[in-house]
DNA sequence: CCCCACAGTGACGAATGTGTCACATGGGAA
DNA sequence: TTCCCATGTGACACATTCGTCACTGTGGGG
């Protein structure tokens, strides 16, 4: 999960954009005023930041290079928003450093899918050879998985369809994504053996395996959060 | 400077990026024909590739879907250009992972600043999980080692091996520390199993195993340097 | 030059890992 | 409620990987 500044004036759009990272899995913050951009980003740290150009109180492109000048906040991407649709705005915004500019009106499902393009690339840096999260730890280098301090041997298959599901445990990873990353499957084929390698997953995991969620129709997600139980009334 | 691959039909668009890349400082390789893609993107190892989606042999998105399906090219940031302009067809593009998407005409301008924005991001990461030394490389994701750009598979053990004497290429490794590290022997133990294992790994190297050097009665060696070959006089 | 301990090699059987299939299960739409 | 289809599961055959061992090759001290 990812932490979002989203920097508008309209509301309107500020939601919007909103539910749909929240739909993604991330966190969003919405500011309105020029002014608060750089202690936004210094208080929140934000993974990402959408910046529209047009703003109350310091108008975007200053409010860009101030987060440009300031070493804490430089390597911070930046998608820039405007209203502006001529080919030399849009220089002007990637000129000075932006990752990636949008044109309104933009459909934020697009803008969902720049950001996703962005993140991916930028949160590999985080890549260690050891993943920790909560109680589950992810050993690159020894292929193993802790669960509660207990080690977990894994095959190779094992161990890199739970690394892809772990990389990030907000989203659902669909079948042919895993098949895609795990197996390097390109076009859709019909095959169990993922399920068959869920299955075995589940095994060895224990009781962690009930971390592994399917999703019904779609694929299978590594939550964090403990599997919903049924519970008797 | 970065190595960009451009693939597309039109020989006008073509020569056009390929100038204002080679004005930003970029080497440039213009390819037409969609079959063409995978064999120069694996001979190249292109920083980031430019793809119309519109192409002669093999259309721009199969083009796509085998470049990401490929691990030695999977990671290779991809812009796609086309002629489309509706909002479907971009958000097409950016789903199935391209980094980037610019729709017919675009400013050549916008392209080389965009192929900026990108690079600046994926340039520093360099992939961690990656190891580079020279004209070897340790693919720690996919278990494979690059000796000269080819791909080597390689085997759990075999890969722990090889990862443990190439993570210091200086130090003579001692059998009991090879043990140790990959095998998990805490104590000595007299066994011919490192002795196999290093001759698997010199078979499946070929020519890069001459640089998993004998230490006679210490242990083995990654060495960077040319080994020394018996010359007569 | 002669040893011989250490290292290289090929072969083998056992263990492990993997993909596929047939059948069981169960969620949810109609 | 019924039915269908996505998913779970157990079993199996095949491929790969692994460790051991016996034998061979060899470097360097004596």
């Amino acid at each position: 999960m990812s932490k979002i500044l989203v920097v508008d004036d309209e509301p309107d759009i500020s939601e919007l954009i909103s539910l749909h990272m929240m739909r993604e899995g991330h966190e969003c913050l919405c500011i309105t005023n020029g002014l608060e951009v750089m202690p936004s980003a210094l208080n929140e740290q934000p993974d990402l930041i959408v910046l529209d150009l047009m703003l109350p109180g310091l108008d975007g492109l200053s409010s860009f290079k101030r987060l440009r000048a300031d070493s804490r906040t430089r390597s911070i991407p930046v998608i820039m928003l405007t209203a502006k649709t001529q080919t030399t705005d849009r220089i002007n915004g990637l000129e000075l450093g932006a990752d990636d500019y949008l044109t309104k009106p933009f459909s934020p499902r697009e803008l969902a899918l720049r950001i996703t393009a962005i993140l991916r690339r930028t949160k590999k840096v985080t890549h260690v050879s050891e993943v920790k999260t909560g109680e589950f730890l992810l050993d690159r280098k020894n292929m193993k998985f802790f669960y509660k301090g207990q080690p977990i041997d894994l095959t190779t298959t094992e161990f890199k369809l739970l690394a892809v599901l772990m990389e990030n445990t907000a989203a659902v990873h669909t079948r042919a994504e895993l098949l895609r990353e795990v197996w390097g499957y390109s076009d859709d084929v019909a095959t169990r053996t993922l399920d068959t390698h869920i299955k075995r997953l589940r095994e060895k995991l224990g009781d962690a395996g009930k971390h592994v969620v399917t999703v019904r129709g779609t694929g299978y997600q590594f939550s964090m959060e403990a599997p919903a139980v049924a519970v008797a009334a």
